[in-house]
RNA sequence: GCGGGUAUAGCUCAGUUGGCAGAGCAUCAGCCUUCCAAGCUGAGGGUCGCGGGUUCGAAUCCCGUUGCCCGCUCCA
């Protein structure tokens, strides 16, 4: 158990950094807000945990295919989505009590009313009156002392082609100099607009723009779904605890095709399967929990709506949302490309007319996790210090990265006990045949045996193999265990496989 | 973006009133070592986040800026 709870976080960025887990972005220029590189071991962890996602999304299932989709796509797949206009809500700061929120959640009033709020939102703060300006007041502490509206586009904006945007914003203004204020905004609005692209904020959108070739060619039949993992960006109002809310992240996502009426059978199904393997990997299954979004909670397009939720060292917080998005986005789809984008059952029978061959459009189940989410939670559910008696009998701390072996990077460490007596070329031999096997293996025979137990127990390798004495004489190695440090002995030759045994049954 | 906190070696941190930038761990080399952060000897590593200013002199005081942490909002 980690001691007090709120120095975990600190303690688990210091050993991401130190270990090569996670690196600040560009950080010999000062660091990138909320950008992170993911180092030598984190490159690893992120792949185990989005493969062991794809294996059981896709490899092991016969409804579900993959998909990997091109992250700028085409403007309108945006205007459709709803997420040019969702994405860019007007937000407005408090100048009393410093409050941020969206202006159209903020409480009516009549525009000249007669406010009476409190100074700073405090209780003791001295009763302070004006008029309201605007149709609203902070929903914090009722002030109308408010900041100008101000856009916030959530979506990354780019311009495809090699002309350069600023050339035809200039010609623009010149030409429409006349024009002031919000008009010459417009206008070059419009300009941006002819060769503005975005970075996509979610995969999802591309499973629906390829529902249809999708379909067809893998000859799927409802219900299936397609998955994809992959990049996603959002200009985040504010990026939080680490890589946990971040402007650049990874999402793995699965779009499920169903008959209309049965999406409630299938979002409890997924959340159900969600729910079980976030569990399967994790120490503690108990800091996993579901929470149902209530009606107002709801988004525009989902008829229901689970988050699967982790309690961070900070509190509960999203890992992924299973939400039934009815068949929105299709319908929006189909309608902004004028493209038919329904699915024909030739076996069903229309509920309408009663005749056989049904044509309707999906409706669909939506679990979307958060990758580089799902990283850092790992992270904090393998994060354990022990009190352990050191080689002098004295008390120390053993940090242990209790990480699942199949999310482990490192998946063995191959040592010889000491540095001679033929010991490394033994040892360089056994990890070789790690390398032939395709399982990611280390070679380490700086310093004593226990530091180096001790920096794999950091860096979460679940096994460490040890060339002694004895394999030279009778061709046995230790394996020892990272959680339990028990060690028993096995020939050298069945290294690969036992190790590779565990990895399967764990 | 707003408010508060913060930034010294790879990591954790000390640095007094403004007066030669330090420790532990880590790293590297050598010796020694047969199982849990062992020992000995030596070495490297810093424009004190960045940019200005005040001063004879700034890690230290002032201004700006960037990153990180905590709130507000958002949501994978």
């Amino acid at each position: 158990m980690v001691n007090p709870e709120s120095d975990v976080m600190q303690k688990i960025v210091s050993l991401a950094k130190r270990r090569g887990f996670v690196f600040q972005s560009s950080e010999i220029y000062g660091g990138l807000k909320s950008a992170y590189d993911y180092g030598p071991l984190g490159v690893e962890l992120k792949r185990n945990l989005m493969s062991e996602w794809w294996r059981a999304m896709v490899h092991e299932r016969e409804d579900v295919v993959g998909l990997d989709a091109s992250i700028i796509m085409h403007p309108k797949v945006w205007e459709a989505s709803g997420h040019l206009a969702g994405f860019s809500d007007p937000l407005v700061d408090c100048r009393n009590c410093k409050e941020r929120f969206r202006a159209d959640k903020a409480p009516k009033v009549e525009i000249g009313t007669e406010i009476t709020y409190l100074e700073g939102g405090k209780k003791s703060g001295k009763k302070l009156s004006a008029k309201a300006e605007r149709a609203y007041v902070c929903p914090q502490c009722g002030g109308p002392d408010l900041s100008a509206e101000r856009q916030f586009n959530l979506m990354f904006r780019s311009n495809i082609g090699p002309v350069d945007v600023l050339g035809s914003i200039t010609e623009a203004v010149e030409k429409e100099r006349h024009l002031s204020g919000p008009a010459l905004r417009t206008k070059i609005e419009e300009v941006v607009r002819e060769s503005a692209v975005y970075l996509r904020p979610e995969t999802a959108q591309a499973m629906f723009v390829q529902f249809l070739n999708v379909q067809q060619t893998m000859s799927m039949k409802i219900p299936f779904g397609i998955a994809q993992m992959g990049k996603s960006f959002r200009n985040e109002v504010t990026v939080e605890h680490f890589i946990f809310r971040s402007c650049e992240f990874e999402q793995m996502e699965m779009e499920y095709f169903v008959e209309p009426g049965t999406q409630g059978k299938w979002l409890d199904y997924w959340l159900e399967q969600r729910m079980a393997w976030w569990r399967r990997y994790a120490n503690d299954p108990s800091k996993f929990r579901s929470r149902a979004h209530e009606k107002s909670e709801l988004a525009h397009y989902a008829d229901r709506c689970y988050d699967i939720e982790y309690d961070y060292p900070w509190g509960w917080g999203e890992l992924e949302g299973v939400a039934s998005r009815t068949d929105y986005d299709l319908k929006k789809h189909q309608e902004h490309s004028g493209t038919k984008l329904s699915y024909f059952d030739q076996q069903k029978v229309d509920p309408a007319t009663g005749k056989p061959g049904w044509r309707f459009m999906p409706y669909v189940i939506e679990p979307a996790a958060g990758a580089t989410r799902g990283l850092l939670v790992y992270l904090i559910d393998a994060y354990s210090e022990e009190k352990v008696a050191d080689a002098k009998g004295e008390d120390a701390t053993r940090v242990v990265l209790r990480l699942h072996p199949r999310l482990a990077p490192i998946k063995a460490a191959v040592l010889p006990l000491v540095k001679k007596d033929g010991m490394p070329e033994a040892a360089r031999d056994v990890v070789a045949k790690f390398f032939q096997a395709g399982l990611n293996a280390s070679y380490d025979e700086q310093h004593a045996i226990g530091k180096r137990y001790r920096r794999h127990d950091e860096a979460g390798t679940p096994y460490c193999l040890t060339i002694d004495g004895d394999t030279l004489k009778d061709g046995t190695v230790t394996i020892r265990d990272r959680d339990t440090m028990k060690q028993e002995r096995i020939p050298a030759a069945r290294a690969v496989e036992v190790v590779s045994t565990r990895l399967k049954q764990s």
